[in-house]
DNA sequence: TGTACATCAGTGAACGCGCGTTCACTGATGTAC
DNA sequence: TGTACATCAGTGAACGCGCGTTCACTGATGTAC
């Protein structure tokens, strides 16, 4: 029922209701803090000292710490989500430069967003932490797969990899790169390429290993 | 001049000088918490009641809490080295099976080492925490980079791809899978195949990609 | 339109707890002579 | 071999602090009539 109310019509304006929308201002304060100091880098009363209201504020829409940081993951892979499907595109131009940009979002979004990266992959959430959380999760990579499946419909039947494989090999080389290479936070290593740059060859050459280059696609 | 002491010859076994080897047990029982609770999950008094010492006692052997998540950083890095190295076996008996064996070695100690995985990769220590962890990190990835170029050697000057950027791939794809499919706790996500296969299936199409598949190399 | 009432978001004081860190100390060990 | 001394790893008590959580409460809002 929380979410049937209406949000503020301004952003970041109050309603004038108590706090107004208190539970999206503990979301922010939060990935603020999350940030700053990782996930494991605020407690529920930092929090509702950054918001200016009282400790026990929270409890009226949260559980407990883990309830929010939770939260936050399903808002991220919501927002991500959004972003992947905003590069693909439903595959136009066509479907293999729509597939690069799929995976420049991704490096995009850890790079731009890394509290809600961090509240996603970080946080260390339990798998059944809830449903909400995992259908987002889902709905996320189903964009990959999505992506994936155009790519392969460039080919033969006879040299079709699964759908499946290719897109979980596409989730792990792109999130390998932006968990070593591309965070937005000081955590970065030094390497003489952009992640950017690494993952484009990276794509490049595995779609090359599938037969899907540039010249066979 | 501390690494200068002989440790107790048996391992685990007190020496009889007040604790013996307190700064080996308190890593150690940081690793037990880390395993079970994650990087953020153990206070520097939680670990001095593991080990049953005072409060005081794990400032004679390290600065804060840091210091110790460093160190566990820094001797995680040398076992990794230590175990890419023993499955790459100076690329013996052939280059490519070998190579298989480090991409394999990878999963097999994020599996195994879950805790001094999450301190290298997840503690979010700086990059400047310390010249010994930086150096430790260093000789590790110099594992990967030795097996790739032993590989790119096979193929005709004008076809190698540049060294450094393969062993980034090639650490990212482990990495990658590791990271999302291959924790030995309970963060595993559902997916119906081992990290096992999937990361030798996306080292094969890689290769391929660069000409170094089964057939061609 | 006006009034009485139900709802419930947020208050603020209080609690017990574990934390990191300090300090002067103690006592086992190693060693100089 | 024996003694006196220096070293320093570990003690244990103490501190102030921020934490999560509870509770009876208050007061703004929405609504029934």
């Amino acid at each position: 029922m929380r979410k049937s109310k209406p949000g503020p019509d301004e952003p970041g304006g109050r309603r004038g209701y108590h706090h107004g929308n208190l539970s999206e201002a503990l979301v922010q304060a939060a990935l603020d803090l999350i940030a700053k100091y990782g996930p494991a880098g605020f407690s529920f009363a930092e929090v509702t000292r950054a918001v200016g209201v009282s400790p026990a504020a929270p409890y009226r829409h949260f559980r407990d710490r883990d309830a929010l940081m939770a939260d936050i993951a399903r808002r991220g892979f919501d927002k991500f989500a959004a972003a992947l499907s905003a590069a693909w595109q439903d595959g136009q131009p066509a479907p293999l430069p729509a597939f690069k940009a799929v995976g420049q979002a991704y490096l995009a979004f850890a790079r731009s967003e890394p509290a809600y990266f961090a509240a996603m992959f970080e946080a260390r959430l339990p798998p059944d932490t809830s449903r909400e959380l995992a259908q987002a999760t889902e709905r996320a990579f189903a964009i990959l797969r999505q992506a994936c499946e155009a790519l392969i419909a460039g080919l033969p039947d006879s040299k079709r990899p699964p759908a499946l494989m290719m897109s979980l090999h596409v989730w792990a080389m792109a999130h390998g790169i932006a968990a070593l290479f591309g965070r937005g936070d000081g955590a970065r290593r030094n390497v003489p390429m952009t992640p950017e740059d690494l993952l484009e060859a990276n794509m490049l050459i595995y779609l090359d290993g599938l037969g899907l280059g540039d010249g066979g696609g």
